[in-house]
RNA sequence: GGGAGAGUUCCCGAGCGGCCAAAGGGAACAGACUGUAAAUCUGUCGUCAACGACUUCAGUGGUUCGAAUCCACUCUCUCCCA
C-alpha cells in the first residue's frame, strides 16, 4: 500500500506499507547483495545508520549458500537477522553484467557461474521462485539490463521479451503466493521498464507494463554508461506514464547529485552499490564534498571525515586514524567508512524527505547540488 | 688469523658484455568506481630546460668500440674453520 503524503512539485513524499514495515519515501535502500553490506556491517549496525530497506541480491544467494537453504532458515530476513523490509534483485543487472558468460533465449538465460564456472540457467520462473524461497519483502522481474550503448532494433527486441518474461514472473509469483507452505504470501512484485536512451520505446514499454497493474515499477538500464543528461532526459519522459499511486524506483542509481535530480523528477526509491564501495576504496561522501582519505594529506588531520556528521564513526574517530588503517589493511577502516557513506545517503533522504514535507525541496536541491560533487 | 659468499634505483629482488634508467614484488603518490565476479582496478614511481639529454647498479682504477655485468685493489656485510 503506497500513498503520496505531499508533492513539491513533481518532488513525492510518500508511505509505503508493507508486511515487514513501512518505508518513507523518498528512500536510500542499502545494497547487501549477498546478505551483507560489504565491508562488515551487520543488521544490528543498520540501525544506527538509518537504514530503512535492505536490497538481496537472487543470483548470489541462489549460487551460495543456495535459495532453499535460506528458505529452510526461515528466509533472507530471518537468516540475516534484518526485520525490516527486504527487496532483492531478480538476477536480471547479472545478465547484463556478466555478459561474458550469458546466453539469452526466449525462455531465460544461461549463465556461467563467477563462482565456480559450472553452468546455471535462470529464467523468469526461476528467479520468481528464488525470490519467493528467500522471502523477500518486494521481488524484483526478472528483466534484460541492456547495454549502453544499444542499437535501436536490439533495444526493442529485448524490451518485448522482457515483457514477455514480465508476464510469466506474475504468474509465477501469483502461483507461489498461493502455495499454503511460502513464506512470504505478500510478497510484492515490482516491474522494471527498459528501453536504452530511447525515449519513445521506453514509453512505450511503460505502458506496456503498466497494464499488468504490478506493486510498483522500476526504471532499469540507466546509470550504464550513457550521460547524466540521458539519464535525466529518460526519466522524465518515461515518469508523467508511471502509475502515480505506486511506488518509482530508479534501479542502481546512483551519486548524491543523481539522486536530488531523479528526486525533484518523481522518483521514491533507490539503491546504488556507489556509497559503500566508494567507501571500501577510502572515498567518502560528507556535507563539505567527497573525500579521499586515502590521500596523504590527511596523515595529521585530527577532524571527523564529516564535522556535521554524527554517524557511528564521526563521533568517535578522526580522519587521521582512519587514514592510517586504510594505509594499515585494517579491516576497521572500511566498516568505518561504509557506515559513515551510508548514514550520509540515509540521512540525505531524510533531509529530502523533511524538505518536500515543507515544500521547500527546491531550496534544498540547490543548497546540496553545489557541495554534494565537489571533491576536497 | 684462514676460507667461502655477497654488496643493484626508497625496501626486497632479477639481471651476469650491447636490445638496461635496469624484470618482478613491496612501499609511496594520485586516479577510477552508479540494480557489487570489486578490501578491486588503473597510472606515476633516478634527474632535467623531458619525442631528447644527463647521472646511477659499494669505492677507485683498469680491460673493451661498448661494463651493473670481466680484471685488480679498497671498504662493508654474512657464513664456515680456528
Amino acid at each position: 500500500m503506497f500513498t503520496v503524503k505531499n508533492k513539491d512539485n513533481s518532488a513525492r513524499l510518500g508511505e509505503f506499507s508493507t508486511v515487514h514495515g513501512v518505508i518513507h519515501t523518498p528512500a536510500f535502500m542499502n545494497v547487501a547483495t549477498a546478505g551483507a553490506i560489504k565491508g562488515g556491517v551487520s543488521a544490528y549496525d543498520m540501525r544506527e545508520i538509518h537504514t530503512q530497506v535492505q536490497l538481496c541480491n537472487t543470483y548470489h544467494l541462489h549460487l551460495r549458500p543456495g535459495d532453499e537453504t535460506v528458505r529452510r532458515l526461515g528466509g533472507i530476513r530471518e537468516f540475516t537477522r534484518w526485520d525490516g523490509p527486504v527487496l532483492t534483485d531478480s538476477g536480471g543487472f547479472q545478465v547484463f553484467s556478466l555478459a561474458a558468460l550469458r546466453k539469452i533465449t526466449e525462455k531465460g538465460v544461461n549463465f556461467s557461474s563467477h563462482i565456480d564456472g559450472r553452468k546455471i540457467f535462470m529464467g523468469p520462473e526461476e528467479s520468481m521462485r528464488i525470490q519467493s524461497n528467500l522471502a523477500s519483502t518486494i521481488a524484483m522481474a526478472f528483466d534484460e539490463c541492456i547495454a549502453n550503448p544499444s542499437t535501436r532494433e536490439y533495444t526493442a527486441e529485448s524490451c518485448d521479451r522482457t515483457v514477455r518474461w514480465l508476464y510469466r514472473c506474475k504468474e509465477e509469483m501469483s502461483r507461489l503466493c498461493e502455495l499454503p507452505d511460502t513464506l512470504n504470501r505478500k510478497q510484492l512484485l515490482f516491474g522494471i521498464n527498459q528501453g536504452s536512451t530511447f525515449e519513445d520505446i521506453r514509453i512505450e514499454n511503460m505502458q506496456k507494463i503498466r497494464e499488468l497493474n504490478l506493486d510498483g515499477y522500476a526504471i532499469g538500464g540507466l546509470a550504464v554508461g550513457e550521460s547524466a543528461e540521458d539519464m535525466y532526459r529518460i526519466i522524465e519522459a518515461v515518469e508523467p506514464h508511471m502509475p502515480a499511486d505506486k511506488p518509482r524506483y530508479l534501479m542502481g542509481v546512483g551519486t548524491p547529485e543523481n539522486i536530488l535530480n531523479a528526486v525533484k523528477r518523481g522518483i521514491d526509491l533507490f539503491d546504488c552499490v556507489m556509497p559503500s564501495r566508494n567507501a571500501r576504496h577510502g572515498h567518502v561522501f560528507t556535507s563539505e564534498g567527497i573525500r579521499n582519505l586515502n590521500n596523504a594529506k590527511y596523515i595529521h588531520d585530527d577532524l571527523p571525515m564529516d564535522t556535521n556528521c554524527d554517524c557511528p564513526s564521526c563521533r568517535r574517530f578522526s580522519r587521521a586514524y582512519i587514514h592510517h588503517l586504510i594505509k594499515s589493511g585494517e579491516m576497521l577502516a572500511m566498516r568505518l567508512t561504509v557506515m559513515h557513506n551510508l548514514h550520509f545517503y540515509n540521512t540525505l533522504m531524510e533531509q529530502i524527505r523533511a524538505a518536500i514535507a515543507e515544500n521547500r525541496f527546491e531550496e534544498l536541491y540547490h543548497s546540496l547540488l553545489p557541495t554534494v560533487a565537489t571533491r576536497i
